[in-house]
DNA sequence: TTATATAATGATATCGGTTGCATATTAATT
DNA sequence: AATTAATATGCAACCGATATCATTATATAA
C-alpha cells in the first residue's frame, strides 16, 4: 500500500540498508546515492514507517500524560506547561484521561506502556495504598514523574506546588486583616495536596495562638464547578458563622461567592473570601478573587523537561523532589479587614431572618 | 529487557504463536493452556508491544489531533469533546500543535503520518491554496476530518458550525434592538469561519437595508486574550462610532470591553456589545456577555465520531459535511436597546472630552 | 478398522525498518 | 606492485508481535 524504503531501493537498484542511511544521515552514504534517495523519496511522498523503527530503536519519542480530567482549566494548564517544552524537545505527547477514577487510571498507564511511550507524566488520583502500576513502573524503569500531588510511600520524581506554604500563606493574610473564625472548605480526597494545604491551614492558625476548630473545617462533595456553593450555605446557617472562608480551590470558592450573594451579603464586606489556583476566571468575577496562585504551567513544563532529561540519560539521573512556590495574589475578595466584629453582627442578623 | 511472548512460550513448553492466541483470546487455543498463559503472563506482569502488533494489523488504535493552540478554552472543549468518544471507542489520542504556524502544521501532519495513526483531526489554518498535505491524506486514503473550518477547495469530511447563520442572528438581533450603525471586529484570517461570519453580518444589514460600510468592519491584529482593546479604542476615536459592535469571537469582546470601560464608557448603556463563542468566562462578566453559543464540544465529539466510523470502515463512507446551528445568548451586553439616539450623543461628547 | 472431521499446536513468513559484519571498490602509502 | 586504509554498499539477522499453512492428536462417522 504505501511506499517503504524497499520500494524506492528496488527503484534506485539498491539495497534497503543504502536507502535506510541516506535517509537519516548516516555519513556511510556516498552524497550522491544520498541525493537520488532523498530525491526518489520526495517524488514518492514517502513517509517513514516510525512503528518498525521504534521496534528496534526502542525509542518512540513519545510520551504520555495521565490526568484525571480535562475539562479544568487547571489540567489544561499543565497540558499547555508539557507540550510546549515536549514539542520543542522533539516528543510528542499522547493525551490520557482517567475520569477521576483510579481503574481506569491504572489501565491508562497499562495502555501508554503498551505502546511504549519513552516516558509518562502522572497527575496520579488513586489511593497511595493502591499504587501498584507506579510501583511497576519503578521496577521495570520507566521513565515517569509525577505531578500535582507525590506519593509519600514511594521515592520518585515529583513536580508539584508547596501546598502548606500555599495555605499557609492564604491563612495568615486572613489573620493579618483581623480574621479569627476562619472556614475552610476541602475535598475529599487524601491527596497531599489537600492534606498539605490544611497542614498549612492550621500552621497559620497555630502560629497566631487560633484554635482550630473541626466545625470549620468543611468537605465539598463532588470535584465540579461551582460545588463551593452547598458548603458556603452551610457555614451561612451556622449559629456563629466564620468572617472569612479559604477554599481549597478557585472553582469551590466561586461556587462559595454565589451562595454568599446569594443570601444577600457581600464580599468582603460581609465575609472575606480567599481561594486557591488563580484560574484566570477569577480576576474577572464580579469580586475579583484573592487567591494563592500556582504555577501550573511551569510545572506541567518542569515536570516535561525532568522528564526527558531522565529518557536521555536513560534513567540515571536520581529522583528530583520539586516543591514550586505558590504566591499569593491580593485582589478585592479580603477587603480593608476593618470593623470584623461590626460586620459579624450585621451577619447574624441578616442569616436569622 | 521487558517480558516477551517468547519468554513466556519458553516457560511454559510452548510456542509463541499459542500464547499470542491465548492472549488475544483466540478460540483456537485450548481452556487449559489459555489459563496456565494468562497466569504466567499475569506473574511475569507482560505488558505487550504494540508497535510490533500494530506493525502487522496496520492498526495503531490511535487517532491524531491537530490545533493552532492549546492555550484557548476554544481549542480546549474541542480536545475534550474528541477525547471523550475517542477514549469511549478505544483510541488514543495523540495531541499536536501548530502553534498558527502553516508549517509547523504540515509538519505535525506528517508526523502523525508516520506514527501510522489510524486518523485524525485537523483544525487547519493553513492557507486553502496550499494544502498540499491535506490533498495527500486524501490521495493516500488516510482518513480524516477537518474541523471548525472547511477547505472550499477539498472535498472532505468535515464539522464546523453554521457561522453564517450564526453571525446572522448576533446582528439581527443588534437591528431589532434600533442599532443601525453595528462594528465589526475580526481577526486577519481567510478562514472559512470568519469569511462566513462576515457575510452572516452583511446578509442580516441586506435584509433590513443598512448599508455596509467598510469603516465599520475592523481587523484587530493578533489572535490572543484582550487583543479587541486596541481596535475597540479605534472604533470610540471615530467621528461617528457605531452605537453597537459585534466582536468575531469572545476574547476579542472581552478586550473591547475593557477599552470601552476604560473610555468612562457603559455597556451595554452607552455601547451594545455581542461577541462569538460563549466561552465559560463570557458570563461571569462584570457585564454578562450576549453572545453566539457555537457546539463546541459536539463539534468535537461529532468528528470523532465520523473519523472513528471512517476508519472502521475503512473509509468506503462518502464524506460528511456537518454544520452545528449556534444558537444566541441573551446576557446583559445588549441592553433592552432604547433611545439609542440620545446614547450616541452622550458617547461623542464623552469622546470628544 | 479405516476414513474423516475437529481441535490444538507449531513452524515459518511477514510487517518495515535498523544494524553489525562481510565484501567490494577506490585511494593512499610504502 | 603490494599492502593498507578509507569509503560505499549489500547481506542477513533482528525487533516482537500476527497470521497462514502444515501437522499432530483426538473424536466421530462410516
Amino acid at each position: 500500500m504505501s511506499v517503504r524504503m524497499e520500494d524506492i531501493a528496488k527503484i534506485l537498484g539498491v539495497s534497503k540498508s543504502t536507502v535506510s542511511r541516506a535517509l537519516n544521515n548516516n555519513p556511510l552514504v556516498n552524497e550522491n546515492t544520498k541525493k537520488k534517495v532523498l530525491t526518489v523519496a520526495k517524488r514518492l511522498n514517502f513517509r517513514k514507517n516510525y512503528l518498525a523503527r521504534s521496534l528496534i530503536t526502542k525509542r518512540t519519542n513519545t510520551i504520555g500524560i495521565v490526568l484525571p480530567n480535562i475539562l479544568s482549566s487547571y489540567t489544561h494548564e499543565i497540558v499547555y506547561g508539557v507540550e510546549t517544552v515536549a514539542n520543542k524537545k522533539g516528543y510528542a505527547l499522547i493525551l490520557c484521561v482517567s475520569s477521576d477514577d483510579p481503574k481506569k487510571e491504572e489501565k491508562e498507564i497499562h495502555l501508554l506502556r503498551e505502546k511504549q511511550v519513552d516516558g509518562m507524566i502522572i497527575f496520579f488520583i488513586g489511593e497511595s495504598k493502591h499504587c501498584d502500576c507506579i510501583w511497576e513502573l519503578k521496577q521495570d524503569k520507566i521513565p515517569f514523574v509525577l505531578i500535582d500531588r507525590y506519593l509519600k510511600n514511594i521515592y520518585s520524581d515529583f513536580v508539584v506546588t508547596d501546598n502548606i506554604a500555599g495555605a499557609y500563606m492564604a491563612v495568615k493574610h486572613l489573620i493579618k486583616l483581623g480574621h479569627k473564625r476562619i472556614g475552610f472548605i476541602i475535598e475529599p480526597e487524601g491527596s497531599t495536596s489537600i492534606l498539605d494545604r490544611i497542614e498549612g491551614y492550621k500552621k497559620a492558625l497555630n502560629e497566631f495562638g487560633i484554635k482550630v476548630e473541626k466545625e470549620l473545617i468543611k468537605t465539598s462533595p463532588i470535584r465540579r464547578e461551582a460545588n463551593g456553593y452547598r458548603t458556603m450555605k452551610e457555614f451561612l446557617l451556622m449559629k456563629n458563622p466564620p468572617t472569612a472562608v479559604f477554599a481549597v480551590n478557585d472553582e469551590i470558592a466561586i461556587g462559595a461567592l454565589e451562595a454568599i450573594e446569594e443570601q444577600g451579603l457581600k464580599v468582603p464586606e460581609d465575609i472575606a473570601l480567599v481561594g486557591y489556583d488563580n484560574l484566570r476566571v477569577s480576576h474577572l468575577l464580579k469580586v475579583p478573587l484573592t487567591t494563592v496562585a500556582q504555577p501550573i504551567q511551569e510545572m506541567g513544563s518542569r515536570a516535561a523537561e525532568i522528564l526527558i532529561e531522565k529518557i536521555e540519560k536513560n534513567g540515571i539521573t536520581k529522583p528530583q523532589r520539586i516543591f514550586l512556590k505558590p504566591k499569593l495574589i491580593i485582589r478585592e475578595s479580603c477587603g480593608g479587614g476593618k470593623n470584623i466584629s461590626k460586620r459579624v453582627k450585621k451577619v447574624r442578623l441578616l442569616i436569622n431572618t
